[in-house]
DNA sequence: ATAAATGCGTCAGCCATGTTGACGTTTCTA
DNA sequence: TAGAAACGTCAACATGGCTGACGCATTTAT
């Protein structure tokens, strides 16, 4: 017998708690954003060449999932604001690879940690076994491409 | 003694599967709205129009949390799309109050349905107890304010 | 009764972040 | 050595936010 859905009800709890928490987790990062002349688009970038250590442009293209002409503007704001660095890849001269510089990791560790202790505390509410179970959770309502990007739990 | 916050790799983990899970939570509706030449604002007038039944636009647009501008501008095209309608508060004039009509009822439907299958094996994923925790988690992620503007789980 | 406050709706202009399309340059590869 | 690949950039545009200002109908307070 095929699946029968969820009911309307039940999806729609998850819906309005998915929009609510997803905006009040941003909205954190925002703030501190705000005050740096930085907005959404720029954490973006930080975080995930801060998670690589150093990444491939095409890389960090993928991983966004936009144009390279809107990454292009963000990159060239943080490499103007010296937070961000480009060099070329030594084994294929037409690849860029992007780093932070010190400055870029302090301000990416401190928009981590604006978001911090509202996880922490919500992760506490989900209990011990729960935090695994929301892992799953989120890992599962991923694209199954995107799933390759992130870390494990463990 | 005072919390010791949670590590930053055990934060990342969280704050990268939000960051895509969402994408791909948005992303199932943002299909079918861009087929009606529709966005997600309007996506989201329709879900808390709905949701309520009907809502007062001052209402509204606390639970959006933007500007009556920027609301005028969606409803306007709502409106003209024959989606939603508008009538006045008969207790007090000066308010407006919101409803679907019945093509904005389903189109909310179909957007709800196009979300639900990725939201019904993520629940899965996360197992029976599993569920409670994700619902704990998320609620505890949003503002005190708006957990007021959600329905209980039981 | 009337003055002030409230709740809109709208216009205008701006910003942030995305999109396409086109073009040029450097660098690798066949 | 020709062509493909990987950018970087310019231009024009869409979406969905914002602020400020104005006007109007309606309610509330004096």
């Amino acid at each position: 017998m095929a699946d029968a859905f969820m009911s309307d009800f039940a999806t729609r709890a998850i819906a309005e708690r998915l929009f609510f928490g997803y905006r009040a987790f941003t909205g954190d990062a925002d703030r501190v954003l705000a005050s740096r002349g930085l907005g959404r688009a720029h954490h973006r970038a930080l975080y995930f060449i801060e998670r690589a250590g150093s990444i491939p442009v095409h890389e960090l293209l993928a991983t966004l999932g936009i144009t390279k002409q809107a990454l292009t503007r963000v990159l060239r704001e943080l490499m103007d604001a010296r937070l961000v660095e480009r060099r070329r890849d030594p084994t294929d001269g037409r690849r860029g690879i992007l780093t932070l510089t010190d400055a870029g990791r302090a301000l990416e560790l401190s928009l981590l940690h604006a978001q911090r202790a509202r996880i922490e505390s919500a992760l506490q509410r989900a209990g011990p076994s729960g935090s695994a179970a929301v892992h799953a959770f989120l890992e599962a309502l991923m694209e199954p491409d995107d799933r390759e990007r992130i870390g494990t739990t463990l």
